[in-house]
DNA sequence: ATTGACTCCGTATCATGGTACGGACTGTAT
DNA sequence: ATACAGTCCGTACCATGATACGGAGTCAAT
């Protein structure tokens, strides 16, 4: 249950440096006061890896940091995090139109260029200019 | 056809700045030799648009800048950029698989927290530890 | 008791992809 | 001929998300 800092970043799959590194910027729990810490060490627990965790999957979905901050600061309210979701959710499937119709035109370009192998490659065709 | 820098940028929906950035870097041809220039300013024709808008296409597919370096080298052959285009489709694909599985989850959280108005958020519950 | 691994802290550095700035100069329109 | 916009060049700075480093302290096993 009582992790050390190096735990918890395993827990998290993320490096000690990166788990310093957003306690830095206020995302996880800094056991300043003293109470989860003896001689000095920081002690976590469940709640921080669920955290963690959290912020990892956010990232994923494409929220910043900052964004993330914003997500887990103290006085949000449900209306407040579900509209903060929508917005992602729009965004996210904007990109993801984007990276599909991107994989079908390098698909494209791969089927035409294997298409025949004489002359210019297609795909080289494309940016020409020297 | 013959057009100065900020045409060029305009034609690539680039700033200025960003066209300099990837001459800078070697993507864009920089006509130094004094070929295509005259008192000391750069013309740029068709195939320069070209080659930008390949570059911000390549971008959108997820190359990097250093990737689109070696995808438009000098001696790259048909099958080099092939093999590289196949990659970056593999990438592309896992990619869009995050950003699906990363939508539904968020798409679950807002439709949870929808349902009932009462309790603690379970957006906000994904992340307890303060 | 000593060693080796881990922790803490502050600060510095990195990678990526730009964006901004200042000064000198020049093409174009009036 | 003068003004104004645009260009060139070098260098500096920005945002984002880490990662590294050095020194001091400490815990745990041998």
């Amino acid at each position: 249950m009582a992790k050390t800092i190096s735990e918890l970043a395993r827990a998290g799959e993320v490096g000690v440096e990166t788990v310093r590194y957003y306690q830095r910027r206020g995302l996880l729990f800094d056991p300043r006061p003293g109470a989860a810490r003896s001689a000095g060490r920081r002690h976590y627990g469940d709640d921080e890896v669920k955290r963690l965790r959290f912020i990892r999957s956010a990232q994923r979905a494409g929220f910043t940091l900052d964004e993330i901050g914003d997500l887990v600061a103290p006085h949000r309210t449900r209306q407040e995090v579900r509209s903060m979701a929508r917005m992602r959710i729009e965004k996210l499937a904007a990109r993801i139109a984007e990276l599909e119709s991107a994989r079908t035109w390098l698909g494209e370009l791969v089927a035409e260029c294997s298409a025949n192998e004489v002359g210019p490659c297609p795909i080289i065709e494309a940016f020409t200019a020297r």
